[in-house]
DNA sequence: TTTATTCAGATTGAATACAAAGTACAAGAA
DNA sequence: TTCTTGTACTTTGTATTCAATCTGAATAAA
């Protein structure tokens, strides 16, 4: 258990969704391992709240994928097996697949520069050499990709799917090793917009995927 | 000792599980439209219970994207747009073409049996005439096509996603002139399947698919 | 008439209280 | 020793309570 789980009072916001917001970021950034128990009264008290919106927070990680509950037992952040992460690496590439398909078709000129900047962003971030913003200006990346491809609901579950292999993802981040290859399949795939070229977009993104399954699978091995 | 008592203490339910399965299952069946209110007190009377049970129901029905929440103004059933709905098609054609994929590889013997008996019992219900028996084996058809493709994480969000439409697929389907229609696909997957040609399922699963856009669509006009 | 304003009732948000079940461990029996 | 079993303690499940906020109708003001 992490000792500093502070809330971000955004004021206005019901406490179970700072809750959840809360928890959500310690499960993916690492703070909470998976298997870690999510006791009740210990979150309450840590977060300076009452058992009620703990509770409810839980039922929407639950919801998410990010934790599971036994009745009468308790909530457990939830672990991931390799086939776990296998079978999420599937769906991924379908849903990218139809996301820059959907992009390419439909991306406006704003959009492209967006991109272009994130991408910059990007490289900028791994000179800082933080691995919460390099992972927050990679997801930036992808998220110009997502809105350009003009579909929440797709959106919506991608995010959810991303999720669930964000907490490993942050590990293979922590490598520096692997930002050059990063930036260069970034910039591999602005060029494929440049060309509207789908067949080829789609590649990329798959070898986008497919070179972070080692890395994690590596990090899932270690964790057993 | 004891031989035979059957304890079944495995089948306990928390009472928010009890909710959220009667709430869905309403929302599903069309019971509670789409829009209308989901008041807390109202449906603790209701059904026999307290409002903390039904509040964690919420919580998950929300995350499932079956009811939307205003804070301090109380949640209500989803609604649906026209655009969201090709949204949800546009990802469900994606990954229905992955399911189909994966199932053409993976797809055992005892499956494809399975296959050919839920189609049987598709046609069976068909006579029947009951709108919810119907749906139900067309929706068991399905499942045992993404249960042949051995990916749990695609089952899931398959379901998250088909879920959504599923309130305005029951209308679709009170129509008895598409029960030919829907056999005669269905025989048509089983025969792709007979061959494993996966570009055939994928075509056909993508006709299947957009053939509900109309009808549904005719729905969501009128609910306006 | 129309527009503010106030206030009571309704409804949600959060905390607390109590009941039921699970867990851990020590004492006693085999 | 090892295995029960009783018991105190934890933790979850559900209900209840209290507080905050919203809604809408009645009233007052323009």
């Amino acid at each position: 258990m992490t000792e500093n789980l502070t809330l971000q009072m955004d004021d206005y916001l019901p406490l179970r969704d700072v809750v959840f917001n809360t928890l959500r970021e310690a499960i993916l950034k690492g703070e909470l391992k998976p298997g870690e128990r999510l006791m009740e009264m210990h979150l309450a008290n840590k977060l300076g709240v009452s058992r009620t919106p703990i509770r409810e927070a839980i039922r929407m990680l639950e919801q998410e994928g990010l934790a599971v509950t036994i009745p009468r037992k308790g909530a457990q952040v939830a672990k991931m097996t390799e086939k776990d992460l296998q079978d999420v690496l599937e769906v991924r590439d379908a849903l990218d697949a139809l996301a820059v398909t959907c992009a390419c078709e439909r991306m406006t000129d704003a959009q492209f520069v967006e991109l272009k900047e994130a991408m910059k962003a990007f490289e900028a971030a791994t000179r800082k050499d933080d691995v919460r913003s390099i992972v927050e200006a990679d997801e930036a990346f992808h998220d110009v990709i997502y809105a350009a491809a003009a579909n929440p609901k797709l959106e919506a579950i991608i995010n959810s799917a991303r999720e669930q292999m964000y907490r490993y993802r942050y590990e293979y981040v922590k490598n520096p090793s692997v930002y050059s290859q990063l930036i260069e399949e970034h910039k591999t795939i602005i060029d494929g917009f440049d060309r509207r070229d789908v067949d080829f977009l789609k590649n990329i993104i798959h070898t986008h995927l497919s070179n972070q399954i080692n890395a994690v699978r590596e990090v899932i091995r270690e964790q057993r």
